[in-house]
DNA sequence: CTGTATATTCTGTTTGTACTGAAAGAAACG
DNA sequence: CGTTTCTTTCAGTACAAACAGAATATACAG
């Protein structure tokens, strides 16, 4: 992947963009999608030169990558450098990002609610709606987290049998 | 909402965070926080004081939680200033974010994708494993938009019930 | 052991977003 | 119609995150 055709640098670009607006570094998504087009692993080296960042931004960003479980190092024979390659199973991808994302964030949100709702002194004015209102929130998230519970572990293609499922219970309901 | 309780600042604060992690703006999250747990609507003026930000990033703020369609102005008898409140349907709060955010970001994604599929030039070198990357990123977002069609307008209930399904679909499966 | 290639860490610098305060603009009131 | 009250817009500032490049560390070859 030494040069990058127009399609493919549309694709980045895009990528690294949708990146910044979930919260992802820019330069973490664009390294992730070159190397999701990229038919083989590719050297730091030649990451930082396609995508004009220094070599040490490749390296930070590849940790991070790494960390979420979607890229990995493997070597090349006669080649000491480390090549990195992405995970090509688009779902399995997700299912790894939105797996870290819930651990990361859900997962605290809950118990922080919990917590909020422990400390909630029912003497102090209002106690009662704040009450409410921090119930119906943790109620929410703790089925967000039972419908994760219940999706992980789904092969792919079992996701839409039942979406198919659901629209008949729809009709049937009303 | 004149003084904050220790509860309070504690969920205004990590909803803060959360936004953050998420692409939204801390001031923001951190309004809706604040809005969500009062049980009256409040003006500008007191969020301002509450929450310690400048009047005008107040304003700012509201029209953006007024275009995600979670927080109005409603008006109070002999005051003659905009108050405003957060609907209090966590749910309903979160389909909007997410319809949102979909027309936002995965329809554009998707469209460009599309885009991209249809600018493959099959001459050029290694087209053919681009067109495989790209068709499996779409096949996704696809899936997941119909996974959104599917989802919207079920009532809340709905969605356990459909979850519970899944479990047997997934028993059965084994 | 020494020299070279590669990877990581660290330190300023840059950049972009968020924010403030001032000024302008509306709306309500007397 | 002028004044007051409230809201929005705007221009500059502050701050945090991202980044480049240098310095350092690590691995390897001869």
């Amino acid at each position: 992947m030494p040069e990058l055709t127009g399609v493919q640098k549309q694709y980045i670009l895009h990528w690294g963009e949708m990146g910044t607006r979930w919260g992802i570094n820019r330069t973490v998504a664009q390294i992730h999608a070159l190397l999701y087009l990229s038919p083989k692993a590719l050297p730091a080296e030649e990451i930082a030169e396609t995508l004009s960042v220094a070599r040490s931004n490749v390296s930070t960003s590849i940790r991070e990558l790494e960390t979420w479980g979607i890229v990995r190092a493997v070597h090349v024979l006669g080649d000491r450098r480390e090549h990195y390659e992405s995970m090509k199973d688009v779902w399995e991808m997700f299912r790894l990002v939105i797996e870290q994302r819930k651990r990361r964030e859900i997962d605290p949100t809950r118990e922080i609610l919990r917590q909020c709702l422990a400390d909630l002194d029912p003497k102090e004015a209002g106690a009662d709606y704040t009450r409410e209102r921090l119930e119906a929130m943790a109620g929410f998230f703790e089925a967000v987290t039972e419908l994760y519970d219940q999706m992980k572990g789904l092969p792919t293609g079992m996701v839409r049998k039942i979406l198919r499922m659901g629209t008949k219970v729809k009709k049937k309901a009303r």
